[in-house]
DNA sequence: AAGACACCCAACCGCGGAACG
DNA sequence: TCGTTCCGCGGTTGGGTGTCT
């Protein structure tokens, strides 16, 4: 049986509200309040609108204390951590921030917040390909394009990466970290490629071998980004696969709760990185992320339940995309409606800024 | 000047779940 | 326990406005 509709459609009014309309929807709750019945509300008033759209107008709108735009950069902050910790549960978010309705900070979110976080990130892949095709030309220029296969018969090339993994339109997914070719000028911004190490395990999680072996590599001075990155037989469809996946990643990056566990174990490694990060709001939520249904399959291998330790960090290590966990530097405490969140991590602005 | 495009945001829609009989 | 009603939420849409070409 359908759901009975909560009104007579055909005999509500929609689109905007008038002033008119407005005065009397909220001149009726400051008196009598909503009577607990949204639905009988406007024809008590004489509104031809659907309760819900009265609801609508009085919460996001008409009731008192309501802030319109001009988000402050500590509300900015607020938005963001919480969202890394909780996902989209915007009227939790907005519990947070007093006279904030949870569709303003939704819009807030959907239309600045994410592309100043894209944009950001965009900047940083930029650079990073402008880097490495120079490098790349270099490397034609004399000759020296290396293909090393080893015993496994595992192709063990940044090169070979990259033909696989950079993708050839505009759409540019983040270019995994590791996946940097040993930097062979020492002016190399390296914090740069460490940042990203995360979306190098999430690669590992789309069948990718990476071996971080980094006392095996020449040419690496030690330092942790120098990478093999080694496809077992890739056929074309898995080179599709993992294409796809890389655009896939790119763009939930910003959509999705980041921080569930994918196999509902308790992996505390799972939070490191982030500190003061709200261990209840993930561990009780078994949540999966939409649309990435690919990395279970793959990333998890034969349907298992359990996580390796590789396999464990992929929420955090998203979040940590968003805000590298070196920037988590406020925490407070924060009473949350109900009783979903006790405390929350406050990230340095100084990502957002810019 | 005007058409195309991008952006923003108010409002709508449909679903899940709580409350209730 | 089950069916119904309503609330609240998150995703999406569409119109207004600004910017670009």
């Amino acid at each position: 049986m359908g759901r009975a509709p909560c009104c007579d459609k055909a005999n509500v009014k929609k689109g905007p509200w008038s002033p008119e309309e407005d005065t009397k929807l909220k001149n009726y709750i400051e008196q009598y309040g909503t009577g607990g019945n949204w639905i009988a509300l406007p024809q008590k008033i004489g509104l031809k609108r659907c309760g819900k759209s009265c609801r609508l107008r009085w919460l996001n709108y008409l009731r008192p204390n309501i802030k319109h735009g001009g988000f402050s950069e500590e509300e900015e902050n607020i938005i963001c951590s919480l969202y890394i910790s909780i996902g989209s549960r915007w009227s939790i978010i907005a519990a947070q921030l007093p006279g904030r309705t949870d569709n303003d900070i939704k819009n807030y979110w959907n239309t600045r917040l994410k592309k100043k976080l894209l944009g950001k990130q965009r900047k940083e892949q930029q650079a990073r390909k402008l880097g490495s095709l120079k490098q790349e030309m270099k490397r034609v220029m004399s000759g020296s394009f290396n293909m090393v296969t080893d015993h496994q018969n595992r192709i063990t090339s940044t090169d070979h990466y990259n033909q696989f993994y950079l993708p050839t339109d505009h759409c540019q997914p983040p270019m995994p970290p590791g996946s940097m070719p040993p930097p062979p000028y020492p002016n190399q911004d390296l914090s740069l490629i460490n940042d990203h190490d995360p979306i190098r395990k999430l690669l590992i999680k789309l069948g990718g071998r990476f071996c971080e072996d980094d006392n095996q590599q020449p040419n690496d001075g030690g330092s942790n980004t120098n990478l093999q990155c080694s496809l077992n037989n890739i056929s074309p469809t898995q080179e599709q696969f993992y294409e796809n996946s890389m655009n896939l990643v790119s763009s939930q990056l910003m959509n999705d709760d980041h921080q569930y566990g994918i196999d509902g174990t308790n992996n505390m490694h799972m939070l490191q990185g982030l500190n003061n990060f709200p261990v209840e709001a993930v561990y009780n939520n078994s949540q999966r992320l939409e649309g990435m249904e690919c990395f279970y399959e793959v990333g998890m291998g034969n349907g298992s339940t359990g996580a390796s330790s590789i396999e464990s960090n992929s929420w955090v290590d998203m979040a940590s995309l968003v805000y590298p966990p070196t920037v988590t530097t406020n925490y407070e405490g924060c009473h949350q409606q109900g009783g979903m969140l006790q405390e929350c991590a406050f990230v340095d602005s100084s990502y957002l800024r810019g």
